[in-house]
DNA sequence: CTGAAAGCGCTTACAG
DNA sequence: CTGAAAGCGCTTACAG
């Protein structure tokens, strides 16, 4: 019904051989059969289809972006738009294509990886995430297909691809503002422990703790799975002890909004009483009352980063693997003072 | 390199058109036939390549998905990543794949359209947004290729695909509500005019005014483009004005928080002093100081059902078109009060 | 500079 | 119940 290659083969009297060869531009045929051609292709309507062309090429120009539970926080964090946004700039600027995964549980979306890549529908896969024994980062390795993710792999991190903030370092960085500010109870309210994020963070937490000769108490350290369901008591809890800190390092914005909700509940006023600081730094957190002290991760250009690592591959073959240190930096706002 | 039918067919010693029929299931195939064929797929590892099945069923299970400036505020704005969530959750669910569009403006993403199309590498598509003069939409309209649109389309509404909320209905409503605490004098923040979101609702405003007999004062309306850029000043100078409003609508929560901004920077306190009111009710409204009042406009259904829409016109062969008005409701919080 | 032929990996009438 | 053949719409050696 559509339009083939043959039926303007036919009408401009040349071979579809040609034709395709003037879809690619070839320097091989004269100028005045391409004007012929690309005449005819004009009247007709043509236009390639890449299904043909790409089963021929064996390539597909797309890029499966992979995120991690499409049911849950990953949509609701801003974080997700942002790291789009900075692999759509690349991935347009290369003429790739972004197949999005839609799965909601572990498994539908190994069976989306696989599909993708098994079925030839994506030259190279960008994990949105990295966590900790992750079968899909595994299938990878083990299938050679070409990948980049967004955050340090938990093992084999010479040999993958990858983009990251120094996530210890702004986190003792961060750690050690409040150190600076006279606080000296600090809390950590952290994220899934299986991901790698979430490790670095509460790392340079303790690093910078411990250069200060305060000694890590359990006690203030909340990570996401130890109080799931359970948030509000246990930061609660934490803060009604008569040792409660005066200070908290959250892993991510959308955390420290809750966190304070948790805190007004208790008559407790931030930063009066109350200092507290989030991450990845979202658009809203200038806007709260006290606006938020917040990381900037710079999300963006780690969704660009990871594109180009993938092209990289995918493009030039690239053998070693690549790696950008994307830079983080705090930025002071309201939430934040003496103890 | 990649296993295919013919290797199957080969160590199976049956016909690749006998492997292909049990990969669908063929009842015509005997038990012990198929048996045989998926115990050597298994061995071999065999994986259809669905790009040559594309090819020949002339379908690709897959749809794409348009956004309309992916460089500005479509990504900043939560709506995104939600209403996606709503078309993955619909479309993994009838196994179709999500292509997005990477362009960044109105040109490249209209070319990208038509390669997605007429290269055949999606089956339907479905616009995030509606507005008037659109190209795009018009080119899928002429070319009859299966789309919905989330938003009212701006002409043949009858015989478009499209989810909506009754925007008109609740942006009266929001109006009333303010009417009925005692306020007169409310203005309104609109959005993009060539958008139709923002038209309707503008459009409930001047109608819930006009019902209780408060003249519409063009004042006090502030449109984005007829402000952008000088947001901060032009609301300020109304603020400022000896008659200013006592309540705002803004068009959207983003567009609140800019506002309460403004407010805040001109010592006026919400909602002491002005009431204020936002819509699409980002995860983040109840966070602020005060918790905002906002529209809930189902942001996730609006997706869902925008997927729906189209697959039924894909996969039913649907000629009538289908419409889906998506419940929105005023959600009161701490932004309001009498004047 | 151009064409005939083979092939990418699948599906599907048609025939038996 | 199974196979041989044609074909989906392209590309690309090979030959001239």
């Amino acid at each position: 019904m559509a339009v083939t290659i043959k039926d303007v083969a036919k009408q401009a009297n040349v071979s579809p051989s040609t034709v395709s060869r003037v879809i690619a531009d070839n320097s091989r045929i004269s100028p005045k059969t391409k004007q012929k051609v690309r005449e005819v292709m004009e009247t007709l309507g043509y236009y390639p289809n890449f299904q043909a062309r790409n089963l021929v090429i064996q390539k597909s120009r797309t890029l499966g972006v992979i995120m991690e539970n499409s049911a849950q926080l990953a949509f609701q964090n801003p974080f997700f738009p942002e790291v789009l946004r900075g692999i759509s700039a690349f991935a347009h600027e290369s003429k790739f294509g972004l197949y999005l995964s839609t799965g909601s549980t572990e498994e539908e979306i190994f069976e989306e990886v696989v599909s993708m890549t098994l079925g030839r529908q994506v030259d190279g896969i960008i994990l949105l995430y990295s966590k900790i024994n992750d079968r899909i980062m595994e299938y990878l390795q083990s299938n050679e297909i070409p990948f980049s993710v967004v955050g340090r792999p938990y093992k084999d991190a010479e040999t993958i691809n990858y983009v990251d903030n120094d996530n210890i370092g702004i986190a003792a960085e961060v750690t050690n503002y409040l150190i600076g500010l006279g606080h000296r109870r600090i809390a950590f309210v952290g994220g899934d422990p299986d991901h790698i994020v979430s490790l670095d963070r509460l790392e340079g937490y303790r690093r910078a703790l411990a250069k200060a000769g305060i000694a890590v108490d359990s006690r203030y350290i909340a990570e996401k799975n130890l109080i799931s369901g359970q948030e509000g008591p246990a930061i609660q809890n934490m803060m009604k002890s008569s040792v409660s800190p005066t200070a908290i390092v959250t892993h991510d914005d959308l955390v420290a909004y809750e966190v304070i909700g948790y805190l007004r509940d208790l008559g407790l006023r931030v930063p009066e009483d109350v200092s507290i600081i989030g991450f990845n730094n979202h658009t809203l957190s200038e806007h709260l009352k006290p606006p938020l002290s917040s990381v900037d991760i710079s999300i963006c250009e780690l969704g660009s980063r990871a594109a180009e690592l993938v092209l990289a591959q995918i493009e030039g073959g690239q053998e070693e693997a690549g790696r950008f240190t994307v830079p983080a930096r705090l930025i002071e706002r309201g939430s934040c003072q003496r103890p």
